[in-house]
DNA sequence: TGTACATCAGTGAACGCGCGTTCACTGATGTAC
DNA sequence: TGTACATCAGTGAACGCGCGTTCACTGATGTAC
């Protein structure tokens, strides 16, 4: 094969290097646009996203065979990575409250504030809902990783902790998706701070 | 006055007719796009729009002075409607728990299946946030009405009712919110029988 | 009451603009021998 | 090793299309006298 007819050398890995900073740059852009979807929604447009990764429209097309199929993987992204940091987030107070702290950053001002580094589900979940099957199943997947990591940080004692987790997950995204809305930034925070109040004291965090 | 000059005739209600079934056709707009808005997002255009309601685009800034008018005035709409359906939801079973009933409402797969009927803050929160000042005071107010109304239907013996009815409300807000994202129809009514379960029990409703 | 005029909701063509996508081209890099 | 050639990520102009908005026009209805 590797010293075969010229038709077959495109399945072989020649031009390594070449290869490897391809993938560099459309993980570059991926991540990019999981920050800005979360910023402005999925209708932002491909030149927009692409100056924003700092290269021109034009070559998107290198990367991906259409903006739904970016759409799709900067959404599971942007979910891996926020699951990622509140995993971290738990493993560091792994002794004093892992799901308490969890608690407490999902539902912070600073995540209110900081859609870039936000949770997709709240940010885009509507437009998610509209988006084509593949992006759909994708992002469920993610939903359930999150589910497993708060049902792994709660008691063992407790009855079904998938369940529970499920409850838990959708009232923060709740809270997230509603406190945006408002301008009074009091009744925002009030949001926040009820139902993290509310997780808090029900699973004696 | 009456009887003043041309310059002043406009102000007066001349044409009284006209001037209601004017007012029927912008009602009929909102409530159009109050469907459409939740169907297919708040991006869907003023000449798609138009059409559901019957009419041509040309005509719609006769009645709007601009497309983000129209989406505030349609989101308030569709809350408004739904917020009243609930309600009356609730006076229907007054006796058998209306609270209970509400909830199972809007936690129901016929919730999740008819977005044109169904809850703006659950199908548009998103990019309600995203949305100009106005609009997102005007649905925050709407919120408000909806956290009064629940917190009406808890029990007065409960300390303070209106953190209660905003965790009830956030929560069945993030199961709607999720629950339209996966493509298996299990997961989806298991976010929703879950969350529905678990608020039930714990407010013993 | 009858006639001439004013109003204005609704129509459909047109506006400039931005969208997702395509394409001919470039130039840096890797391959062939 | 040196030279001729192939590859392909990235560029920027261009594509058709749909967007929000404007506008000259229509025709039904109301007003003036």
């Amino acid at each position: 094969m590797l010293s075969g007819p010229k038709s077959y050398l495109r399945e072989n890995p020649y031009m390594k290097k070449s290869r490897e900073e391809t993938a560099e740059t459309r993980q570059m852009i991926v991540k990019t646009a999981a920050a800005e979807f979360r910023k402005n929604g999925l209708q932002m447009g491909v030149a927009d996203l692409m100056s924003a990764a700092g290269l021109t429209h034009g070559g998107f097309y290198r990367h991906f065979q259409s903006k739904d199929e970016l759409v799709a993987e900067a959404c599971v992204e942007a979910l891996n990575t926020l699951i990622d940091s509140l995993a971290l987030t738990a493993s560091k107070n792994a002794d004093s409250g892992p799901l308490k702290a969890v608690v407490l950053k999902y539902l912070s001002t600073g995540h209110r504030d900081h859609p870039a580094n936000g949770c997709a589900f709240a940010f885009l979940g509507g437009e998610i809902a509209r988006c084509e099957k593949k992006t759909r199943e994708a992002v469920a997947e993610c939903y359930q990783r999150l589910i497993d990591l708060v049902a792994g940080l709660l008691p063992a004692e407790l009855g079904d902790r998938g369940r529970e987790a499920q409850f838990i997950v959708t009232s923060m995204l709740g809270a997230i998706v509603m406190c945006r809305i408002p301008t009074d930034r009091a009744l925002s925070a009030r949001i926040l701070n009820d139902t993290a109040e509310q997780i808090i004291t029900r699973y004696s965090l």
